[in-house]
DNA sequence: GATGAATGAGTCTTCATTCAT
DNA sequence: GATGAATGAAGACTCATTCAT
């Protein structure tokens, strides 16, 4: 009983193993770097090793957004369960702590962002569960501030699965336009605009004449 | 004086029959199959040729975005010369068009996105310029819009600038979730929550009480 | 004893089990998408245990070579079994069931094919033995079809052992030229050339003037 | 104009230095040792540039195939030209020539075998092209040979092309038995197999009574 | 100005086999 | 008897770039 436990383990390990030298390469080298021969070396283990703990590159990629999206929702989900918290000042938190997440975790941010963007990516059913259970939870906590608020008559009536995506959805390309900043942008400081649209989103669900 | 403006001329020629067969490859085959060989091949040039023309592959691909822009931009432009659309009205056939756009020049909009997301991407001055000017000339139109309803009483003062970035980076953004639409969006209709999500951008900005 | 002999009958279903997954496999996905490791999933056995019962992958397909062997066999010997038929008419539905055999049991023909066209398969004495119990079986029915003709005045006495090989030999042949059929062949339907062939071989035996 | 074809002359040269390169593996390891690597080796030369030259591995086997045919072509055609000799001798020496050829030139013999009996190669619209001219050629001698002998009152009147493709694929069918000659063909000396099919072959078509 | 031949490191992936448990 | 983790060489193919002509 006790073997089989412990090839259980050691099994994890080896995955462990395999998305450390993954992660590491993705923090040091971009995402555009990463190969398998590369994770091979990096992780001392055959190349013929990675692919039968990992069926493709693509899903050490999803692995590393999982964990990417999991450090993303307990950084929210920690501002979410501050009970004694305003919902509109929790989606203000959050919009912050997102924002500093897209610059702390730049390689989980690129990872997750590799995925939305690139056009050729199709997820088959069982990789859609992984992301689906890891992205959408996110959302959830949004939507869950949402009811919060139009239960405590904080919020006027919005409708929480819309307006949660809508409110994602403006950080999300906010985000994005960072890199225009000095270009398009024409030096507007995004992290200002990124704080004026988040009050302007907040101003939208808040009971208006109050 | 002749001679060299010919010269010119045929330089610039030469320039376009290297971009239309990268369009070309980029419409039919998708950004991912763009190869210098492939582009060679496609417009008759020897390899070495694109390369007098082109110093990168990169810079085809920056010069193809531009068009994109350039597309994007007649788009929006053809709505804004609108003289009797009301400010509003012209926000929302903008988005409209966005949308639109996203979708039926799906190579366009990949390219644009590629260099947006893409971690690696840093333009150097030059390629600046070009960016520029083509990428913020619609956020110049979204801004003189915003000035017009401030300037007719039909918005409320808001920051033409800010506004702008805030107005495209929300499409932008929601535009990227259209993949998640069958995952963590739980079949939330991508497009009801666009239309839901631009009807609450213009109402931000109109004047309240009316 | 008793003991024994379940052990030999496990060994025997063990083997049957891991053929049963090869064979699912010739058929679902082509012989050169066979490997060990998928036999062993499909099988749900350890690689291990594969080898423990087949000492190489080779081994594995000579059991299925005999098997479609088999299947032929016994296809022809119904044929042969036929009291009333006629010789030379048992040679023409033989010849028949053959055409169908490469058609519908493409994956069988296919492996035996294989044994046949590459040149570096050589057997051993054991493989040897196998292949040869299979496939003499069937020459030896064509034999006795000739002898029987011979016998019973039909055929013109013909040699039995090198008129089968013959027989089979074109049948073989010609089989192989099917996929020529649009280019070397010029069109000329194969399965007309295929007919008119086995016409002229059963001429060649048939007791003349007759 | 020099230039142009000393260039013409240098690519030719190349192209042959790469069938030298992999044409010496095929005789010397066997077919299923040639692999593009190997032949960049063997020929100096970059793996890229044999792409450059053939656009897949096989591309290179076609043009092996076709060597190969041409051989082949050649010794039947120096049959065939000879004046003075009958049809009917003609069609024995092809056969016996097809045979030494098998024998002397198995590699050739390999490659041909191999495109023929490999389930998975289907050749796309330009392959099928080079090896039409290359096989139908051959087959065209038979051909021809046949209405000779038709024309000459030797032969009975047979189908020149349905008989010509029986011919041919007797001899080949009959060749691959030969690694069955110590197995299933049971000790039977496969070349007296041979002439006694080539006999009978020749019987079928000459006229009868004579 | 224009060409295109040459490169070779790099891509992902497969696979038969072994061996310690 | 049974397992399955580990291997690493090998597979075909791509590609941006250079440079002699």
């Amino acid at each position: 009983m006790g073997v089989k436990e412990r090839k259980k383990m050691e099994k994890q390990m080896r995955r462990s193993q395999i998305l450390d030298a993954a992660r590491h390469l993705l923090f040091s080298e971009g995402i555009d770097h990463i190969s398998i021969s590369r994770i091979s070396k990096a992780s001392q283990l055959g190349v013929g090793t990675i692919y039968f703990y990992y069926k493709s590159k693509e899903d050490i990629f999803i692995a590393l957004q999982e964990e990417g999206l999991d450090v993303l929702f307990s950084i929210i989900h920690q501002i979410h369960i501050q009970k004694k918290m305003a919902p509109d000042r929790k989606l203000i938190q959050i919009a912050d702590a997102y924002y500093a997440f897209t610059r702390d975790h730049q390689a989980y941010f690129n990872i997750i962002n590799y995925f939305l963007s690139s056009p050729k990516i199709f997820f088959n059913e069982a990789q859609k569960q992984h992301v689906d259970m890891a992205g959408s939870r996110i959302l959830q906590v949004i939507q869950e501030i949402i009811h919060q608020g139009n239960a405590s008559g904080c919020f006027a009536k919005a409708d929480p699965k819309k307006f949660s995506i809508m409110f994602w959805g403006t950080l999300h390309g906010l985000i994005q336009f960072k890199k225009l900043e000095h270009t398009t942008l024409q030096n507007e400081n995004i992290r200002q605009v990124y704080d004026y649209s988040v009050n302007k989103l907040v101003e939208i669900i808040q009971k208006k004449g109050e």
